[in-house]
DNA sequence: AGACCAAATATGGTCAGACCATACACCTTT
DNA sequence: AAAGGTGTATGGTCTGACCATATTTGGTCT
């Protein structure tokens, strides 16, 4: 096994031992090398792993705040694992688009009540002057919603996806021409929340999304 | 920005630019170093990024399948993911759970025919001497179910989530003491989706994890 | 006493060079 | 032709040095 993998089962081990959380500091990289008997270099590379998985972050200079942080942001990573391997042909863009498409129908079904964000993102969307704008609104929308539904995983998940898909986004609105009918579904879905009626604001879902990317997989009602 | 960022871009650039695809491999680390104008470390914390992403695997000696090559594997970062996340309680085993169910209930209703690798799982589990045996057969089944819904994101997650709970499964078994139940369960998916029964196999998949997990969130039955 | 400024210091970021273990390539010997 | 030894390119690691940054410290001036 190499070295910075055990660097970092180690710290992996230290944080579940010591019951460090979100917040808390780890030791110095020299410090940290001198304890496990090993070099700079390897401790380095371990927090280069756990920096990538999202969970530390390293700040220079002095003081409290610097030095490695243990945080707790999947977001960044799941974007750049999808983005990666979207390009090495791994997955398709039908296969993340079915599962955003799955993860906004099980939240729409379980939002009772729209957050104010998602009205926000509604008229930001109006005022938006070009298709990225616009584009940046409709994630906050789509986003909103999924956070409403309390299950940070899949918020996380849909971040990442969307992430992935700015471009295709960006593209199918300028394929459109308009946003009207997109900001037609967006209330659609709006309303339904607002009125707790769920299966309409499935149906509103599966509808939006089918207007934005044709060819999606629809026929399927039941789960 | 840091060193070893602008070489993670390079490299990403130059994977989409020649059209690199999995199987290719990577100059050596002090060629690109030299390429690039960079330190060797700096080079070195960028691939373990990409190992990290499940893109890179680096092979020491020497010969056509030396270096770093490109590869994708996002079952194992989704693993440490969850698994790190999880520790760091910014997702709760409940939201895990609830991502589960729904990614089961999803591949349950897609699948028309069951694939070998379930009817070998099932068999597997009759002869189980152990509860962690016996979870090892179970996730071959639940994931061959998943994967033969066709999508490789949902199968990695699903993956993910499994490898982050084996031992909530284990405890699990342990707690209901036999296994009968959820053989009875296992079965009655199979038969279901046999048959082509799209809502039996959904209700099945259902049934057995509020089984295998009291308190999940099963009363939605739209999405 | 307070405010301000400069030096000291601790931190991560990077580089250079060296050495090791590994695994294949190549040549020599039989 | 087969077998074995040597060479070499590869990643893995360590050491030591230096840089940039940001806080801490301590002194100085008002």
């Amino acid at each position: 096994m190499r070295t910075f993998e055990t660097v970092l089962a180690q710290i992996e081990q230290r944080i579940a031992a010591d019951g460090l959380t979100v917040g808390d500091r780890l030791p110095g990289e020299r410090q940290l090398a001198e304890q496990l008997g090993v070099g700079r270099s390897s401790v380095r590379e371990a927090l280069r792993v756990l920096e990538t998985l999202g969970v530390v972050s390293s700040q220079v200079g002095r003081g409290p705040d610097a030095g490695a942080v243990l945080i707790s942001r999947p977001d960044g990573t799941l974007a750049d694992l999808l983005r990666l391997n979207l390009g090495l042909a791994t997955m398709s863009a039908r296969e993340v688009l079915d599962t955003r498409l799955m993860i906004e129908r099980w939240s729409a079904a379980r939002v009772t009540s729209a957050p104010a964000a998602m009205t926000e993102a509604l008229a930001a969307m109006d005022a938006a002057g070009s298709p990225e704008e616009f584009v940046t609104h409709d994630i906050a929308f789509h986003v909103a919603l999924t956070d409403a539904a309390g299950n940070r995983l899949l918020s996380a998940v849909l971040r990442a996806l969307r992430d992935a898909l700015v471009s295709n986004a960006v593209e199918a609105v300028r394929r459109l021409g308009h946003t009207g009918d997109l900001q037609a579904d967006h209330r659609r879905i709006h309303a339904a929340i607002e009125a707790g009626d769920a299966a309409e604001a499935v149906a509103a879902v599966t509808a939006h999304l089918a207007r934005a990317y044709p060819g999606l997989s629809l026929t399927q009602n039941v789960f």
